[in-house]
DNA sequence: TGTACATCAGTGAACGCGCGTTCACTGATGTAC
DNA sequence: TGTACATCAGTGAACGCGCGTTCACTGATGTAC
């Protein structure tokens, strides 16, 4: 009955082990909870049972723990949409097989924002001067090596190879599909639409895909 | 030279006259400059020439002063989605009518996050509880007594009663569309699309209605 | 194998900050006689 | 038309809060001899 929520953890060592680890945990989870502004320098380090000005010892600021634990969360998407992609069986038509894998990227994406908030507005909201990392960054790449938007364009390119999307309309598309599922999960976790069953809104999702396709 | 930007007002009376008008003002400025979290109360009466707790005279709360400022939002959000509809000609065939209408709206929404991006921002990313209101608020009505959301129902209303758009897929398509709009808007804002040219951001935004358009 | 020592990860205390909010007050305004 | 008074909008002072960050320190660890 006694704080059991932040956890203490008891250490033996005058030497923390980890520290640097231990603080990024505690701030991805702190993220996970509540989103970017709640990853809080002094929170992160009471949960690693620390003394707060410790974190100074492993991270030049607060913005720069952020920085680190927005990196994860990016990743954390990108683990999403490659697990929903590995789900699409690459026997059958190739046109059959590029427009799923466009779909899967989609639907991983969408619903990584609906069942992980915290960590998509994370990644997707955090300081402005954050995100500009976006769409450049090794350092925000997944397990694949691949970042969010990255993956999104090689789902683009197969349709593009398997000749269900013309190349004339290649260029830009990213943006174009991005939008639709970006504005979708933004809707779906912050807007009118949060709180609907997730059978409907994966429903929802279809729709939404299905358009992208045939609009590009 | 001297302490601009606060502008202390010289109160003359010991009355201010209309002060909640004032902090509203304040607080609309306030979003327009920095967004949802720029809304501070002890900042508003500053600027209201006003000590803080005078504003608990006007408002219950820092959050009940926000919840005014974000209609005020959503009213300019809707204000200029009904300008640039406006702008088309009424004339014509109604199918081409109908479909200009789409886009004025979709073209005034993105237009708007891109020129008032701290007003957008606090219309739609508000405290979470704030939010609840959208899409069923009167408060929320624009001048033409229609909120942003309104407006592209009546849009896509239009566009069935025009033959432009099966009546079988009008249901559910507000969210699609929106889902398009919105996304791209935040792209431009928040994303990687930050900084792009307006003519590039037109013609993106024109691409993107038309893939709505067609997809829908 | 044992001792002296440099390193540097974590401590303890404190700072200044701006916030939202509460309290008892004061004094200009408008109304009733 | 003049006076007494109630109202209530704004004052003044203070609160507790949690934050990020800086400072001089201490003591466990690992290395060099």
């Amino acid at each position: 009955m006694n704080s059991s929520p932040p956890v203490p953890p008891p250490r033996s060592s005058y030497r923390h082990g980890d520290l640097r680890r231990a603080l990024l945990d505690a701030g991805i989870e702190l993220a996970r909870q509540g989103g970017p502004e709640a990853v809080v320098l002094r929170e992160a380090t009471r949960r690693a049972g620390v003394v707060p000005n410790a974190a100074y010892r492993h991270f030049a600021s607060r913005l720069d723990l952020l920085r680190e634990v927005r990196a994860a969360a990016l990743a954390a998407v990108a683990l999403a949409m490659e697990k929903e992609l590995a789900t699409v069986p690459a026997d059958g038509p190739a046109a059959e097989v590029a427009r799923a894998g466009l779909c899967a990227v989609g639907a991983g994406y969408m619903r990584f924002a609906r069942e992980e908030t915290g960590l998509f507005r994370t990644a997707f909201f955090a300081e402005p001067e954050i995100l500009e990392a976006l769409g450049a960054g090794p350092a925000a790449s997944g397990p694949g090596g691949l970042n969010p938007f990255e993956l999104l364009c090689a789902a683009l390119d197969r349709m593009v190879a398997a000749g269900v999307l013309p190349a004339a309309r290649r260029p830009g598309a990213e943006f174009l599909a991005w939008s639709a599922v970006h504005g979708l999960a933004l809707l779906t976790i912050d807007g009118p639409l949060r709180g609907l069953p997730a059978a409907q809104l994966d429903a929802l999702g279809l729709r939404l895909l299905d358009m992208v396709e045939k609009g590009l």
